[in-house]
RNA sequence: GGGAGCGUAGCUCAGUUGGCAGAGCACCACGCUGUGGCCGUGGCGGUCGCGGGUUCAAGUCCCGUCGCUCCUCCCA
């Protein structure tokens, strides 16, 4: 029986690994400089957290979140996001108490029940940083440029990404603008698309992300948030702006940013590209200086961001992924030829040996003719060493430098001292760098 | 959630008005018996996504379903 996988949970191949074990170590290195400590927290919590913390009207929570019991009857959800349990355990383990700003960053993997298309799958992967315990508007700009240095870091063109800007106040600022906002798109009512007509009872906020152009007249003319936001929150706004510029950081302000979690105070972001698409969000963040205490801890501001792994993977695969197939690139293959055990046993020992060297190795496996055996060999290693009926009676196994085509011999003794063994596969060049120039024409190869 | 397109060999794809399921690449063997890259010959490989229906006959037409892709939505 043939057995699937799951829709919108894909595998990542050893061909594709490469990639994202770069940008993991990018983004561990970006965090690491800028002073934040990876967490990690469990990838299921109990769903109050994120009914209570996301928000129970988000459609991240309401209409994506996976929810089972478990064999106790208890609710849990897969997380959607990660800011939720960080904070969970921010309040948890005490570190408000620590007195000093937490910084703390994470990367992993989340679940969103969705229609799976390009740049979107139901399981997908997040980084992210969190600063909690600080209202300094000049964190809000470093958070936005921990991911400005990333996005250079991994090579991005800034031309092909925009940082978008806004507030959206804080909690006493929520109601009123939410107010003015119903008083401006009631009369209106008629001209906007059902979703919004819908919104206008519930979260009249979200009108304001809405793509449709039946709504768009209604939304250029909707107050912006940052009229109605408290004297404090503007404040803030222009200093976090001031820092922003100061930071060289390129953006522009859009008042129909709002985002799509209730957590939000203040400061909100996105950066995204103009190269992904229908999916174009590369990340986005902000304040949400009342989440700690919601969640049971003391009264505490924070900002953070949250970026998607398969975005990145999508704006920086090589467009001709065609790269060798042969897997890992190999310093030495092992050929056992002939089938009498002494020499598939001795194979198998200088195999061991040559690893115990620190020579990446492998060997023929698969009972090929000797010279398909070579042929993968040399597609796929700088040496070759051969172990026969032959090589056991003399002592020695036979070599060659498949680059230069040069044979030589290595008695059997070498391979158990690790040094000297070193020396006689001895690399001044990678396998790769090499076969891309050999130094001898005559073995040249085909472009790869 | 709404709309559209596409599912044929491991990969990229042909397949005519319904008439024996194909090519290239890859893989394997041999030419060349224990020494790679070139060339040649042959071979392996398919529930035509899955399930129904129409038909003497379905990869092809119809219905359903699953998956992928795109738009919309949402967002990372």
């Amino acid at each position: 029986m043939k057995v699937e996988s799951v829709r919108g949970m894909r595998d990542i191949l050893p061909e594709e690994t490469p990639l994202w074990q770069k940008l993991e170590a990018e983004i561990r290195a970006a965090f690491a400089l800028y002073g934040y400590g990876e967490i990690r927290v469990p990838l299921v919590e109990r769903v109050e957290l994120f009914s209570r913390g996301v928000g129970e009207e988000t459609e991240v929570v309401d209409k994506q979140m996976y929810v089972f019991p478990d064999r106790k009857g208890l609710q849990l959800a897969l997380r959607p996001e990660a800011t939720a349990s960080v904070v969970r355990a921010y309040v948890e383990h005490g570190l408000h108490a620590k007195g000093d700003l937490a910084k703390l960053s994470y990367l992993g993997a989340m679940f969103r029940y969705e229609k799976p298309q390009l740049g979107r799958q139901r399981q997908f992967h997040q980084y992210g940083v969190e600063a909690i315990g600080s209202l300094d508007p000049a964190l809000d700009a470093e958070v936005m440029d921990v991911s400005a240095y990333l996005m250079e870091k991994l090579g991005l063109d800034r031309r092909g990404l925009t940082l978008r800007l806004n507030t959206i106040g804080c909690r006493q600022d929520r109601e009123p603008y939410r107010e003015a906002l119903r008083l401006h798109f009631l009369p209106r009512a008629s001209q906007l698309c059902p979703d919004c007509q819908r919104r206008l009872v519930g979260n009249p906020l979200r009108i304001l992300d809405c793509k449709r152009p039946q709504c768009q007249s209604a939304i250029m003319a909707a107050p912006k948030s940052s009229d109605y936001v408290c004297e404090a929150c503007q404040g803030h706004f222009h200093q976090v702006q001031d820092y922003v510029k100061a930071l060289d950081i390129r953006f522009e302000l859009d008042h129909t940013l709002v985002r799509g979690l209730d957590y939000y105070t203040r400061t909100v972001f996105e950066l995204c590209s103009r190269d992904l698409g229908a999916q174009d969000a590369l990340l986005g963040g902000g304040r949400y200086d009342d989440l700690v205490e919601l969640l049971g801890g003391p009264a505490t501001p924070a900002i953070g961001f949250a970026g998607g792994m398969e975005r990145l993977v999508l704006l920086l695969e090589p467009p001709e992924t065609q790269q060798e197939r042969g897997g890992v690139p190999l310093d030495v293959y092992v050929i056992p030829v002939g089938d009498d055990q002494h020499s598939r046993s001795m194979a198998a020992s200088i195999l061991m040996r040559l690893r115990r060297a620190r020579l990446v190795s492998d060997a023929e496996y698969k009972g090929r003719s000797l010279r398909k055996a070579m042929q993968v060999a040399s597609n796929r290693a700088h040496f070759v060493v051969l172990v026969g009926p032959d090589e056991l009676a003399e002592g020695k196994a036979k070599a060659k430098d498949l680059i230069t085509g040069v044979p030589f011999e290595v008695e059997f003794h070498w391979f158990s001292d690790a040094e000297a063994l070193r020396g006689f596969f001895q690399r001044e060049i990678s396998p790769h760098a090499a076969r891309g120039q050999p130094s001898d024409p005559e073995h040249e190869k085909p472009p790869l």
